[in-house]
DNA sequence: TTTGTCATACGAAAATAATCGTATATTCGG
DNA sequence: CCGAATATACGATTATTTTCGTATGACAAA
């Protein structure tokens, strides 16, 4: 198997697994003040949140010293193929073209050049 | 505004939701028979999901016989491109680009030359 | 040392989702 | 007409997710 455990984070796992993946280490203060700017929550519950993650296995922590450091204990581009590869199957009918046609027609996620510049390439690089 | 209703079906409901989108028509008796190919619920699970849906607006129904027939209320490309952009913000940080690019280097869905195409002229209508 | 701040632990409520048992009505074959 | 099959309605349970209150310990400054 490619991976030994296949895990499914909820949706509030999730906003805290992104922030782990860019932060790298991060304390329960730095994630829940991240958290904050777009989300009204309480701080026990980010807490318990990622209580609850480490318990699960998709985050580990150093709790060697009274404030805990964690990290992500999930590999990101694993989870992401992961659930996008359910939401093909769920959605688009396993079909990748077809939801790849709905996000580059997403108004409000709009690519930039840049950005489609590298789907450029990789179109590319596909039809050869 | 563009949608009256911007609802966010669950898992299940999604489920129920793919086969309407399908069919067009069809009866609970139907609905469940498709999902228990795949599935292990019994019919009241079905039904009472769809009463929920029906409830919610996410699908309509004839109740003018016996066995009510029901149909999906919620556009299909409208709801994909709905549930991708969560995902977008939710997994992948609110950049479309890498979400494509992992859709695209799919190596279990390959796309065809014609759905390249399809994808080529999308893009090509999004550079100018 | 006392007090205020900040940390984790823990229990449990609140919200949401999914499941199914049972009651009851309709239909159809015989 | 009668019984089996099939339909919906509805209540209630179970599971999961999200939320937060409260207890308690550590630490630092006065």
């Amino acid at each position: 198997m490619s991976s030994p455990k296949l895990i499914k984070p909820t949706e509030s796992e999730l906003e805290i697994l992104q922030i782990l993946w860019i932060r790298g280490l991060a304390t329960v203060r730095e994630v829940h003040e991240e958290l904050a700017h777009t989300k009204d929550v309480g701080y026990t519950t980010t807490l318990k949140l990622m209580q609850i993650m480490n318990e699960k296995g998709i985050v580990k922590r150093d709790d060697s010293m009274r404030t805990h450091v964690y990290q992500a204990a999930v590999n990101k581009e694993k989870t992401q193929r992961h659930l996008l590869g359910k939401m093909i199957d769920n959605l688009f009918g396993g079909s990748p073209t077809q939801l790849v046609i709905q996000a580059l027609g997403d108004e409000s996620h709009k690519a930039s050049p840049e950005e489609l510049e590298k789907i450029q390439a990789l179109l590319d690089s596909l039809k050869k």
